[in-house]
DNA sequence: TCCTCATGTGAACATGTGTTCATATGTTAT
DNA sequence: ATAACATATGAACACATGTTCACATGAGGA
């Protein structure tokens, strides 16, 4: 079952290889897999789970934000720039406020996704 | 529409009162944040996606998963035991073999529903 | 027992990340 | 134009994170 004597130019020796070709065949372009890191790496930080929290029930102007969250408006400013990059929230303008909301419906579906395994995994 | 006299015990002055009301009392349990944000941090790193991806058709030992992720085994079982502290992997051991597999179902619909939002996001 | 092999792990290092501070931009009211 | 205000942003800082390296552990074979 063990095989040594196969590795394609690399130096790791034990392998079931017919498993490690499989796999191999099954591995998703690397941009994409980048591409889902930086989604995910955007939903790993409680301030920007809390924006998007917020988010879920409606519009919320930048300092509202601050003001649920607890965090100075400059963080938050921040952390929406890096949420909106990913298009994960959509922003529109009137006059000096800006009015964030959720951009994609994917998010809320990740975000939920991930509180069911949270409360279920206790 | 605008307040400035509310401010529980924080500078903010630019309020939709009631909106910030009302998202405030829809916040979740701080730990329960802090838990979620641990999973997607656990996720938002390529080479952790690729073992989950990998993991997805069945189990598979460590040295496999270093051949089809490609990179040293001192990595992988790194960012194993990161998985499995997490719940998100588990193992079982054959002689000096571990065989790593997904733990939990939500961990899939994770993955699948990211992938799904990266697809659609082009 | 001694050796080899598969895996685990601590320390160290470079890099990435979130917040704060100061300041810029752009809007509205006076 | 000036002042007040909402938001954006660059720099800097402290801290977290992923990989590598060296070595430990523990199982099986000679």
């Amino acid at each position: 079952m063990i095989n040594k004597d196969f590795d394609d130019n690399c130096e790791i020796n034990c392998i079931h290889e017919d498993e490690v070709e499989k796999a191999k065949r099954n591995r998703l372009p690397e941009e994409v897999i980048y591409q889902m890191a930086e989604t995910f790496k955007a939903l790993g930080d409680p301030t920007r789970l809390k924006i998007i929290n917020a988010l879920n029930q409606g519009e919320l102007c930048v300092c509202d934000l601050a003001a649920v969250v607890e965090v100075s408006q400059s963080a938050i400013s921040h952390q929406l720039r890096l949420l909106r990059n990913l298009r994960l929230v959509k922003f529109r303008k009137e006059g000096k406020v800006a009015y964030y909301s959720l951009d994609d419906f994917h998010v809320l579906d990740l975000f939920r996704c991930c509180l069911e395994h949270v409360n279920h995994s206790e």
